[in-house]
RNA sequence: GGCGGCGUAGCUCAGUGGUAGAGCACACGACUCAUAAUCGUGUUGUCGCUGGUUCGAUCCCAGCCGCCGCCA
């Protein structure tokens, strides 16, 4: 139920990370920081948040780099799922639950999606031809094939398309191919597969998305753009890491399994039912996934719009009884000093190796206002020390401590103000507008606009306090100089509140040194969840959604123990420390 | 090859059919409570190029140049 007083339940769908390594912080950039921001966001305003991903562990890539490092797929998945676990948890980012493709839950739930299409027909069979490396077995997928060319000559075309001349190939085109893993000649199978009948929603889809006005822009007309030439895409694979596929005759086989593609969104699904079961409610996930009011948002990098625009909507609807997306969030990418990430040639910052030397709070600081919003944007270590120290520490930081040591010296309680003045009243609504301000620009996914008027307001305080000077004003007027710290105290208040979704560690801490007992700002937690057996890893906790998103009542009179400083500032060394690191792994 | 994005002050980026903004950098001043932080004032631009639509375009359209991405 709906109602002014309690908001519809909200749905963060967070993208899943790939586990064939650890993640950089272009990963976390795109939608790990943004989705957070979002769903702390929503708690503090009392809606009720279900906020799911987990890591997508099936696909070829994984077992070729398993087979590299000698180990089993399903021990290289647990590798990586542990280190990305520890990496979302320390940057707080609070999913309900951060759980893995691997599980049992999992399996089925997308054996059961899989089930419903086919019954109701958009799930048929068709046989193409395949490579397969004769010695492993294995497919080949397109790209892992290398060749001649057969229009230009290029030597070292790839089966999808030649890097020499740009036209599109077939692999079985090539000439001389051979497998880019270890140069063998590939052979070409006849294979059969399962396609999903996409064209089949065409229509629905299109009506679908030109009703999503609220969208961002590039999301909406690029989506469009895909519909004219939709076609059955395969969702299954030749290869035998991944779920099975839950018909009879195809089940047993060990040489099919679903695409990862396929299995990797329903995960959506499957984490909200696995969060219900677990707290023993199997039920609740529908509160989120069926209710007319619930509003899912997705977040992701702009390379998975495909996916959550048009593939998974297919699916929901031809599951049906199920909700659509409300929001696609799609972020741009972070580049690196100038140029993409790029593990083999070092350039890149792994989200461990960053949170090792830095904070959190300072990493998702920069990640909402230099990230890549709407626009590429580039990560650079001089600019995350400027913005570090000129913004985080200056500006913010600046202000609360300067305020909190001011009134801890003097009264070692927040001050008991006589009548306010009427600059006093102007400040106060000013930066208490600032909760309809910075709200609606979380609510529209606009987060630097909202950091930006967040920080827009801590500016504005400093300005006061330049001009009330209270510090020069006690000597004369203690009662007046008691005034002008309980607004500023009010105001840092405010300030916490409005900037918890973005810095929770540094504003937790924060919300303790003004008094308070209580957690604003709780983080996630990682235990072990068993399933059918086996155990795996889930990052998650139970959040409150306790209405906050409202102006501080902080009493005169409360103690104010001795505030501590909230962040470091950088030396500005670390700036060619950080780049002599990057050549060193070049 | 197809599709799309970007190109705005030295730097990083906003932005709007009516001749353009923020932060940083830079200069000067104020203050000294505060992690030498803060506050104020000021300077900076043929808004990629060429055409078109319009009374008027940086914002709409076409072409071009440069950078980038996606797809096949």
């Amino acid at each position: 139920m709906s109602s002014a007083t309690e908001p519809d339940p909200i749905l963060v769908c967070v993208a899943w990370p790939y586990a064939s390594g650890p993640r950089h912080i272009g990963h976390v950039a795109g939608f790990g920081v943004p989705a957070d921001v979002f769903a702390r966001y929503q708690r503090l305003r009392g809606a009720r948040v279900l906020m799911v991903s987990g890591t997508d562990e099936h696909g070829t890539p994984i077992t070729y780099e398993a087979d590299r490092v000698g180990i089993s797929p399903r021990e290289f998945a647990d590798r990586n799922n542990a280190i990305i676990v520890e990496d979302l948890r320390q940057l707080g980012l609070s999913y309900d639950c951060f759980t893995r493709t691997t599980t049992r839950n999992h399996y089925r739930v997308v054996q059961e999606v899989f089930l419903r299409l086919y019954e109701k027909g958009y799930i048929f069979t068709r046989t193409q031809l395949g490579a397969v490396s004769p010695s492993t077995g294995r497919t080949l997928p397109d790209r892992y094939i290398e060749g001649t060319c057969p229009i230009c000559g290029y030597p070292e075309a790839r089966g999808d398309q030649c890097d020499n001349c740009g036209n599109q190939l077939d692999p079985v085109d090539l000439i001389e191919p051979r497998s880019r893993i270890d140069g063998e000649r590939p052979e070409f199978r006849e294979t059969e597969h399962f396609f999903f009948d996409l064209p089949a929603f065409a229509d629905r889809l299109r009506e679908w998305i030109e009703g999503q006005a609220h969208w961002r822009p590039n999301v909406r007309s690029y989506s469009l753009n895909l519909l004219p030439d939709l076609k059955p895409r395969a969702i299954t694979r030749d290869l035998d890491w991944g779920v099975p596929v839950p018909l009879p005759g195809w089940r047993e086989r060990p040489d099919k399994r679903i695409y990862v593609w396929f299995d990797a969104v329903i995960g959506y699904l499957s984490a909200s039912i696995e969060w219900a079961r677990t707290r023993g409610t199997p039920e609740a996930w529908r509160e989120w996934w069926q209710a007319p009011g619930a509003r899912g948002y997705y977040f992701m990098g702009k390379d998975n719009i495909t996916f959550h625009t048009v593939l998974w909507p297919a699916i929901l609807l031809g599951v049906g009884d199920l909700n659509l997306p409300f929001d696609v969030v799609a972020s741009e990418f972070l580049t690196m000093e100038g140029a993409r990430f790029s593990v083999s040639r070092g350039r890149v910052i792994e989200v461990r190796d960053f949170l090792s030397r830095y904070d959190p709070d300072a990493l998702r600081y920069y990640l909402t206002t230099a990230g890549p919003e709407t626009t590429d944007t580039d990560f650079t270590w001089a600019e995350f020390v400027r913005r570090n120290n000129d913004e985080l520490v200056g500006t913010w930081g600046n202000l609360v401590h300067r305020t909190l040591v001011q009134a801890h010296q003097n009264f070692g309680a927040v001050p008991e103000p006589g009548a306010l003045t009427e600059r006093d009243r102007r400040l106060r609504a000013e930066v208490e507008g600032g909760f309809s301000a910075v709200g609606g620009f979380l609510d529209r996914a606009r987060f630097k606009a909202a950091i930006g008027e967040a920080m827009r307001l801590a500016s504005l305080v400093n300005q006061y306090l330049a001009e009330e000077r209270p510090w020069h004003r006690i000597k004369e007027d203690r009662a007046r100089a008691a005034t002008t710290l309980f607004v500023a105290i009010r105001c840092v208040d405010d300030l916490k509140t409005m900037l918890t979704p973005f810095l929770p560690f540094s504003c937790q801490r924060l919300h303790e040194m003004l008094g308070y007992t209580d957690v604003i700002a709780p983080q996630p937690r990682v235990r072990e969840v068993e399933d059918d057996g086996g155990a795996h890893l889930v990052l998650g906790n139970d959040y409150e959604a306790r209405p906050r998103w409202a102006p501080s009542c902080i009493p005169a009179g409360r103690p104010l123990p001795r505030p501590a400083a909230l962040y470091r500032k950088l030396d500005p060394r670390v700036v060619d420390e950080e780049l002599d690191r990057m050549r060193a792994r070049a």
